[in-house]
DNA sequence: TCCCTACCGTGATG
DNA sequence: GTACATCACGGTAGGGA
């Protein structure tokens, strides 16, 4: 038989000790289908070099003898293949060895630890991510499959096991001439319990909500039932009946919001806790879940996707929110909003708490469902352009996205892939210290006009790119003219510059294409790239990397700012004046010339730039403010305020962004930056400042506007320092209120009989009835956050807010 | 108890 | 452990006067 189908979840069984790979997708009508393939799993030996062909030859039979057995599976090597492979660009000789069971691989490469043999490669490859490399099954990409049906109890009787609509024994996979849309199934979930601790509370209730799709389930019977709502006798029974609908709905995607950390794990534990199982899997076995810092849930032929983590990697950066939060995230993304529910009722509840509950909590799953149909694009051409499954590429981290991308892309270099670095190799790399980063150029405080800001366009990659570095073109350390020592590159291009050329390129065409036709897609894509790129420069700098290069590492931030530093001395040259530089950009004064001029002169700067490092113009800019450091004279670096010449700010660095700042100073100092950017002069700010003093001073703010809110970053124990926000986090512990790590702690200062003293000692929950501490607002949140922008002005506010100088408020 | 400084810790920039 | 270095700044810890 013959069909399109669309691979979504990859798996790998065992038969007779050999692997199997199972593919579980859709065909073009949307029926679910099973593709079991064939796999050889295999690994590399790299030879020594100049081993004559009979040495060669009889190293072949000796390898070829090897078995090993463990865990009563036998395995050997089946088969030995010479090969001209490269490696790190170098051409080896190297023999490719076929072993009966991947899980062996490890132990079939231990007894190669011979003389002939130079290096053993590839045995740390995941089984799933060869196959793909190998056999070109690429996921969420449609492939024509041809086949035979499987039959019952053929493969292990997996046709009759699995809830899927047809199961075939592949013989021959490849793309399909035409790449359709592809839209899943999506479900979203979202459970409430009686406590947020594991195994300690009860599963209150679940929600499901998909395409015509909206359930809640819960076993809770107090007051009038609603009708949206489906009783059950207890919570046993809601469990099975929420397994039911999950395959009643049928979905190729299961999605949650932090559902890795405690929905899917949570509803585990009840079905333990309640002897029954839950079978989500298309295969009737309950999740399964990954070891490792953060568990994953994996759900065996639905991918199981915990959004947060998706969103935290790669979403995270271009937010606003300042949590990560699902209401947050999601009145972000899609303007939905979640529902109000006071969780201290939670215990004490009547016939309408419990209506408000069931409406909160499919709401939850309904935006989940929302967020997750907004981002679909982004996963899938993420999952597309770097070629792994779905369900990791929702959850790796952005080095590991860099590294796959190598991975699935060495074959067009005849390369053989580096292994992971040990442990050992790690706490080496680890202890080489930093190495010098990016220049900043101090600014001198003052508000400026007419400015114009220029950056390179992904800067550190083009820079990989202009001077070929990496860790396969690495010669290793040199001396210049002046004996100076150097780091020096190879002339011939390298397979991770010349990758990292074309996603740069990628990049370019496809924000072309989505500024030609704005879709979700084509932004995707664009998006997908330009993290690529950024990410680049990090990942050869990570201790964890497989291609971890400290050399190109430090090249790469070593001519970044040689090439800023040429480009500022050309614009001074030029007779511009330098305001500011960072990293890539530069910002300096038009002055009197036209901008005519300037985009002129930025082309002949550009033609002046080395490979393909590319120089844009940011915007033109009105106005830009520059402060002095809170503590000296000198400017801040990272901390600015622009207006754009249709009025948009540009806020950096200001308390205004920093989210560990109350409400009130950010808000003022937003205000006061607008109005001076806006009318060029300090006066009406200074109006509205004076304001908000006397509101504090007469005790007419609102307490919801002093509270500081900090992340607890580790576990309370673990800190050194008892600053104010380990103060509050201990506090609420002692109240019995849940802490957890990565949470954001709220409190604000409070008036004690004691002057003075520490914050610490007069740190205060916000529903603790205390009066705010006015002087601590005053000198220690408004009076920072505005003192150094009226400096600018020769206005001192520290005079003014301590009544000093009342005649200077008149003038 | 006051004052100074080193260090801790958070969250920003690019 | 989960891309990099650079920077600002509040607040505590801890020693000396």
């Amino acid at each position: 038989m013959k069909t399109n189908f669309i691979p979504i979840d990859y798996d790998y069984f065992d038969l007779n000790g050999r692997n199997f790979v199972r593919i579980i997708g859709r065909d073009e009508s949307g029926k679910r289908i099973c593709v079991v393939d064939e796999y050889n799993p295999n690994f590399w030996a790299i030879l020594k070099d100049g081993l004559s062909e009979k040495k060669i030859k009889s190293l072949v039979e000796k390898i070829k003898k090897i078995e090993v057995e463990s865990g009563g599976r036998k395995s050997k090597v089946e088969k030995v293949e010479i090969h001209d492979k490269n490696f790190l660009g170098k051409k080896v000789k190297a023999l490719k060895i076929f072993v009966t069971n991947h899980k062996d691989m490890h132990a079939v490469a231990d007894k190669l630890k011979i003389k002939e043999i130079e290096k053993r490669r590839e045995y740390d490859i995941p089984l799933i991510s060869k196959y793909i490399i190998e056999k070109n099954v690429d996921p969420l990409v449609w492939h024509e499959v041809i086949g035979d049906y499987i039959g019952s109890g053929e493969f292990g009787g997996i046709a009759d096991v699995l809830k899927v609509d047809v199961c075939i024994k592949a013989n021959k996979i490849s793309k399909a001439k035409e790449q359709k849309e592809f839209n899943p199934r999506i479900l979203a979930y979202d459970i409430e319990a009686n406590e947020l601790e594991l195994g300690k509370g009860k599963v209150l209730m679940i929600s499901l909500y998909g395409k015509n799709f909206s359930k809640v389930l819960t076993w809770k019977y107090d007051g009038k039932k609603q009708d949206f709502v489906e009783y059950f006798k207890d919570e046993a029974e809601m469990l099975e009946k929420f397994v039911e609908y999950v395959h009643e709905y049928s979905p190729d995607i299961l999605v949650g919001y932090f559902s890795d950390g405690f929905d899917l794990p949570y509803l585990q534990s009840a079905a333990a806790r309640n002897k029954i199982k839950l079978s989500l899997g298309l295969d009737q076995k309950p999740p399964t879940f990954t070891h490792g810092r953060i568990s994953s849930g994996k759900i065996s032929g639905i991918v199981h996707i915990d959004l947060f983590r998706f969103i935290k990697t790669v979403y995270a950066q271009y937010l606003q929110s300042e949590t990560l939060g699902l209401g947050e995230v999601a009145a972000e993304l899609c303007g939905e909003k979640k529902l109000e529910f006071d969780f201290a009722k939670i215990g004490k509840m009547n016939g309408s708490d419990w209506k408000k509950f069931f409406e909160y909590n499919l709401m939850d799953a309904k935006i989940t469902y929302k967020l997750a149909e907004k981002i679909w694009p982004d996963m899938l051409e993420f999952t597309r352009i770097i070629k792994e499954p779905l369900f990791g590429i929702s959850r790796d981290s952005m080095s590991s996205h860099v590294e796959n991308y190598l991975l699935h892309n060495l074959n067009r270099f005849n390369e053989i892939a580096e292994k992971r670095p040990t442990h050992d190799e790690i706490r080496r790399r680890r202890s080489l210290g930093k190495y010098e980063g990016a220049f900043v150029l101090q600014p001198t405080p003052g508000l400026y006009e007419n400015l114009v800001m220029f950056d390179f366009s992904s800067m550190y990659a083009s820079v990989i790119v202009t001077y070929n570095l990496s860790l396969s073109t690495f010669l290793g350390e040199g001396k210049d003219e002046k004996g100076n020592k150097t780091l020096k590159f190879s002339k011939k291009k390298g397979f991770f510059p010349e990758l990292l050329e074309e996603i740069i390129y990628l990049r370019r065409k496809y924000k072309e294409e989505y500024k030609k036709d704005k879709n979700p897609l084509t932004k995707a894509r664009s998006n997908a790239y330009k993290l690529l790129a950024n990410t680049a420069y990090g990942y050869q700098g990570f201790f964890g990397a497989r291609y971890y290069c400290r050399e190109a590492a430090m090249a790469t931030s070593a001519f970044a700012k040689k090439n800023i530093l040429e480009v500022i001395e050309k614009i001074k040259k030029e007779g511009y004046e330098i305001v500011y530089s960072d990293t890539d950009s530069i910002a300096f004064l038009r002055k009197n010339r036209s901008k005519e001029e300037v985009l002129n002169f930025l082309k002949k700067l550009n033609k002046s730039l080395p490979g393909i490092m590319e120089l844009d113009l940011e915007d033109f800019y009105k106005r830009g403010l520059f402060v002095s450091k809170r503590t000296t004279e000198a400017g801040a670096k990272k901390k600015y305020a622009l207006i754009s010449e249709n009025g948009k700010l540009k806020v950096r660095g200001f308390e205004t962004v920093r989210r560990d700042w109350c409400n009130l100073a950010r808000n003022l100092q937003k205000k006061v930056l607008e109005k001076i950017l806006r009318e060029g002069n300090e006066k009406s700010a200074l109006k509205i400042v004076k304001e908000v003093i006397k509101k504090i001073k007469t005790r007419q703010v609102n307490k919801e506007d002093l509270i500081i809110k900090t992340q607890l970053k580790k576990p309370i124990e673990e800190y050194l320092s008892q600053g104010p926000h380990v103060i509050a986090a201990k506090k609420m512990e002692m109240r019995g209120l849940p802490i957890s790590v990565g949470m954001l702690v709220e409190y604000f200062v409070g008036e004690t009989n004691k002057k003075g003293g520490r914050i610490r000692d007069k740190v205060f929950l916000p529903d603790e009835n205390v009066p705010y501490e006015i002087d601590y607002y005053l000198n220690n949140q408004i009076l920072p956050a505005v003192e150094n922008i009226f400096e600018v002005f020769n206005i001192k506010l520290k005079d003014i807010i301590n009544g000093y100088s009342q005649k200077k408020l008149f003038t």
